[in-house]
DNA sequence: TGAATATATTGGCATATACTCATATATAAA
DNA sequence: TTTATATATGAGTATATGCCAATATATTCA
């Protein structure tokens, strides 16, 4: 059974340009705040404020690494969060915005393992 | 393609309890905003204004009829709002308050039509 | 036309949310 | 322990949204 209220504040919780965008970068692989930052162009405490509304309904799961946090998204299908993130992400493709976003995320992914040689 | 606006918009339309228990009852038969508002006890105007939003997203349509406006899902798949719409009721069926809701819906109706007489 | 019914809109008030800037915390390295 | 880096949080401001009450509009019927 699930809850209105689940299904309602997940819905909420995806309902923004910048956390969908978030999310999309999250589809393939685990990334850090710093990643995310990067790759969208926004202020750490934006992204940060953002990732920690998506955790706090459990979109995404956070690890600390070091000095890095790396997030993930929770695609557990059972939950309200995993069946609206497999509809989302099944839908993403069409998204032209989404591929840019990823591309960008590409690339500053590249310059820093070429800087910091980590992962 | 869809939008990135398009997505987050349509979201965001139905992110909301009240939206959402709409477009539930909505999901098998057109109703008047008087249904809606009988069957889910709220104001005549709150409705109105959710109704309104829904429509401006293009979420649901309406269509007059003497006194009565009839509201129906936007079902087509090819859009943004059918593709949410799709997804969410085919969740509907785990959510309890949704169940709930219809046999509101379905009593309140059967008294409209007893006093009525209309469809 | 006037009265009744159904729906829409407006204004006020409280709350929620997003953004920016500054600062605090946590970990690593010197 | 100091310094640097990564992330989180707090304050202030602007905007969005929800609800209610009152009012306006539209349609039907007498």
């Amino acid at each position: 059974m699930m809850s209105l209220r689940a299904l309602r504040q997940t819905l909420k919780a995806c309902a923004d340009d910048t956390r969908l965008r978030i999310i999309n970068l999250l589809t393939e692989q685990e990334l850090t705040v710093k990643d995310i930052c990067a790759a969208l162009t926004a202020n750490q405490p934006t992204i940060s404020k953002h990732l920690s509304r998506l955790r706090l309904l459990r979109v995404v799961s956070d690890r600390r690494e070091g000095n890095f946090v790396y997030y993930t998204l929770n695609k557990n299908q059972d939950s309200p969060q995993g069946k609206v993130l497999s509809f989302l992400t099944s839908e993403f493709q069409e998204v032209k915005a989404f591929a840019k976003d990823k591309e960008t995320l590409k690339e500053v992914h590249a310059d820093s393992i070429k800087l910091c040689n980590r992962t």
